[in-house]
Formats: structure tokens, sequence, C-alpha cells
DNA sequence: TTGATTTTACTTATTAGTAAGTACATTTGC
DNA sequence: GCAAATGTACTTACTAATAAGTAAAATCAA
């Protein structure tokens, strides 16, 4: 595949967790790249394209993740921490997550990418709940409420989190990020 | 003060959390409205100082909110469901906060703009903070953190569970509120 | 008639998107 | 082995629409 079509899916991500998906142009990425804005029009033809590959390459990367930690026999603690640490990431780099960010634009967005914004979503969600619900029975992790609440409020506390902590400070994302573990790690432990 | 301008206010806040601050424009306003372009220009010079006059109105809405409250009695069981309800209410209307959407959109804010944004969250996490704190020395609440990581995480979780709930599915934000609840209310009462 | 409000009629800038052409490398027919 | 055709990766040069914003004139209300 081209490593020009690679550098704008990149940078197009980017700009979407940085400057929010109305808040860029095409023009954005053709200059910071030194290139033309129809060579991004022809590599994606029109910006929901973009967005929709963006979204789709996110699932991919996703799955990929997924497919790796099982295969290195990561327990439940691992897995979740690992994908906590995407959001430490993100803290450190100062964007907030794609969840977050087109979440507020939903109403704008095409049909075709508001279906992959809402796969992602799902996918993320289920995947949580089931992990969270399998390191329970093995006692890694203890809570009250069902698996998928408990899913939706790590989540949630991920997405705002990042979000608040770029409008306050960037320190308080680690504050967020202990008391998810506080919450779900047993006492005697 | 003018009808007009109050109305140019509440549909300016309204369209930040449906489309975002970037996804609307004067003209959305004034077709609404039923008036011109330049008739929104009069009121507020530039989109900028409209945005802004949203930020300060809301800080002083919810200054007013805490004021009213403490003058009918209110305990600090009462006053948290009182700012929860805010968010029920966004979620059965399909909006997200104001938080959540200039969240996204922060680095393309002007200056005052995005420190007006600071001011309003600088404010309701404060408040969140000393009401959790004073609850809990009455024994209304208990939890383990600090009161300003509890109230991070409420917040937290009410902002990004407007923004799930809007791309899955607007019943889910009832257990993400309930989970709250779970999470700060003494288990023996 | 004075001041507040609103429209008319613009400007300037930026947006997404397109049509046509260019440079260059690869393949195909003979 | 070589010209001709084809495909890839762009650029040049646009269009049509929409954005924020403004100046001046018209309307309205006290």
């Amino acid at each position: 595949m081209s490593v020009t079509r690679e550098k704008i899916l990149e940078l197009g991500e980017e700009l979407i967790v940085t400057k929010g998906y109305n808040g860029f142009s095409y023009q954005d990425i053709s200059t910071a790249m030194g290139i033309k804005n129809a060579a991004v029009h022809y590599y994606f033809p029109s910006k929901e394209n973009l967005g929709t590959s963006i979204l789709k390459t996110n699932i991919q990367r996703f799955e990929e993740m997924i497919e790796n930690m099982k295969n290195r026999d990561f327990d439940e603690h691992q897995q979740l921490e690992s994908f906590m640490k995407i959001y430490l990431k993100s803290n450190r780099d100062n964007k907030i997550c794609l969840i977050g960010s087109l979440g507020t634009d939903i109403n704008t967005l095409s049909d075709p990418m508001r279906n992959e914004l809402q796969k992602m979503v799902d996918r993320i969600v289920n995947w949580l709940e089931t992990t969270l619900e399998s390191g329970r029975s093995k006692s890694l992790f203890s809570f009250q409420t069902t698996a998928r609440d408990q899913a939706l409020r790590i989540l949630s506390s991920l997405v705002a989190g990042l979000q608040l902590a770029r409008i306050l400070n960037k320190s308080d994302f680690k504050n967020i990020h202990q008391s998810i573990w506080e919450e779900i790690i047993p006492k005697n432990s």
C-alpha cells in the first residue's frame, strides 16, 4: 500500500483528535505533507471517505492488538493495562480519543461514518465487558455491578478523562487512571 | 435584556451541544429564528464573542443553581442529585454537555473562550469536590480516594456518558448514572 | 426625532470537490 | 528489443458553496 496514503490516514487521525473532525480541512493535510489538495482527494475522494477509512483502520488495529495479546498469553490484568496505556500516551501527547472527538460531531457525520464509529465503540465495549468478566472469574478483578456497566464506566472515565485533562491539567488524568484500578482491584491483594 | 439576544444565546448553546462548535454557523441560527445573518452579528459581533457569552451565561446559571440549593437547605445528596438531573435531561434530549463538546474543539478556540471554558470546568469540579467532602463528613457519602479525584471521576462519567449514550444507546446512560450512586452511597443504608 | 434594531447587499476567505493535464514507470504487442 | 499503450501518482487550475464579517440604509418604537 502507498506510503502517502498511510501518511494521510495517520495525519487525518491526528487532526481529528487534536482539532476535531469539523475543525480540520484537506488543506491542513496537504500543507503538512508538502503535497497539493487534489493529491489528498486522489487517495480519499471525499472527507467522509477519509473519515470512514480512519475508523476502519482503527478497528483493524484494535483487533490486531487483541490477537497479539492473546498470542502472548496476557492475563486480563495485563490486557486492561495495555488498553489503558493507549490513553496514557494520548494524554501525554495532549490528544483526546476518536470516540470523544467524533462523539461530539456525530450529528454532522454521514451515515457510513456514524456506522463505523458505532461499530468501533461497540467492539471496544464488548471486549472490555468480556475481559472484565473473565478477569473477575479468576479473581483478578472485583466489582459489584454487571461487567457491561463496569466496562461503560471505565471507558467513560478514559474518554472524558482525556478531555478534562486537556482543559484543566494533564496530571489530572493520572489520578483518573489510578482510581480506575482502585475500583476493580480486589482489596486483599 | 433583549429577547432576541436571549434566544440567540439559547440556540447557540443548543447548536454547540448537538452539532459541535465548528459544526454550526450563524446561518443555522438566523434561519432557525427567521432573521438575517447580520442581525446575529449585531448582538454578537463574532462567533468567538457568542461562544464566550454562552459560557459566561452558563457559569452564572450554575452559580445561581448553587445559591438556590443553599437557600432551600438541600443536603449534599440532594445537591448532587440536582446536578446529575441536568445530565439526565441532556441524555433524554440526545444532547451532550458543553464540557464534552468544547473539550473536543479546544485547540481551535480563541484564548478568551478557552479561558472561560477553563473557568467553568474549574468551578464545577471545585463545587463537586467540596460537596463530596462535606457529604462524606456527614456520612451521606462514602469513598476511598480524595474528594477531588472522586469529583473528577464522577464528572468524567457524566461527560463521556452522554457521548457514549449518543453513539450506542440512550439507555446506557441510566446505568452509568446508577453506578455513580452505587460508588459513593454507604453500604449500610 | 432619536436611538435601538434589523435588513440589504456586500466582501473576503476558506471549504470540499473536480476536470484536465503531466511525469514517470510498467506492461504489452509485435 | 522496442515502440506504443496503460497505469500510478500526482499538479495545475478551476468551481460552487458556504463561512465569518461589514457598511450603510431602512424600519420601528418611545
